[in-house]
DNA sequence: TGTGAAATGAGGCTCAC
DNA sequence: GTGAGCCTCATTTCACA
């Protein structure tokens, strides 16, 4: 599946705003909106466009801190691995958990409501999990970025 | 402005799915759709909702490769981080920056191709910011939770 | 003030060309 | 790829508790 520049700007607009109009798109690029709603469609289902969402203001919901948290493990076996991996991507707090080659083994990004339940998580959640030899956090102060647009160059 | 328990449902509703129907959600809270469209429109003008947005696979446009990227930098003065920031925000593969607390000044999230570009992005971009003193990289080789949902308890 | 029912109009979706 | 039309659903209005 290869995709034009039409394609391209179709995301790039649905990244921006997941609800604009097919008749909107439509007039911006000067189709009409078959095409646009053919071609939607096959980037629903070709996996591309995963999902619409709606993003939500973390600190109007009450979680106020993020964390990522750096795991280094004693037992890199395939099996020691699912077992953390499971254990940890089980728990709320955690919404990314990325398996990574650098100064650690994974990188955990957390989001909590503040220093406490900060703690909290790690002493009841993460020292729980068996075969961590280390866990380094970096607490976020401030978020001078935060986009979930991915960079496309078309 | 406090949120009930009718409005996580909701939020969690749209964070899941962010174009289902007010019907869907007033048949599912046992409600009509007046009270539904209510709250989300009041959810959307006090920014708890903060926009709808499709989310993208990134390998299927062809970015293989998150980086979590450590930033030491060396004058902490209000200035100097400020114009530190601006360049490094800039960049369109800087997905997330967090001013952070423990092992760095910075952490970015960064999204490109593969590791050619992860390099060209390092070497060309990065190492132009002045007051850099130190970058350390974390290659993401497999992501095994990979969420926007803000986990909410209710 | 918050809820349910009914009317209106925009937009997703289909079809013929 | 275009344009017309159906039909669902968001949106508004109104009566009610």
């Amino acid at each position: 599946m290869k995709l034009d520049k039409i394609d391209y700007q179709i995301i790039d607009m649905l990244q921006q705003d997941g609800r604009m109009t097919i008749r909107d798109m439509a007039q911006q690029l000067k189709l009409s909106t078959t095409p646009i709603f053919n071609r939607i469609k096959k980037l629903e289902a070709d996996g591309v466009i995963e999902k619409y969402i709606a993003k939500i203001n973390p600190k109007k919901v009450d979680k106020g801190l993020f964390a990522f948290v750096h795991l280094s493990i004693k037992e890199h076996s395939k099996e020691a691995v699912d077992i953390i991996v499971a254990q940890v991507i089980s728990f709320p707090e955690v919404m990314e958990c990325h398996y990574v080659t650098g100064g650690a083994d994974f990188v955990l990004k957390v989001l909590v409501k503040n220093m406490e339940e900060y703690n909290q998580f790690v002493t009841e959640k993460l020292f729980t999990v068996k075969n961590i030899s280390k866990i380094d956090s970096l607490l976020s102060l401030s978020i001078p970025k935060h986009s979930n647009k991915i960079p496309l160059e078309y």
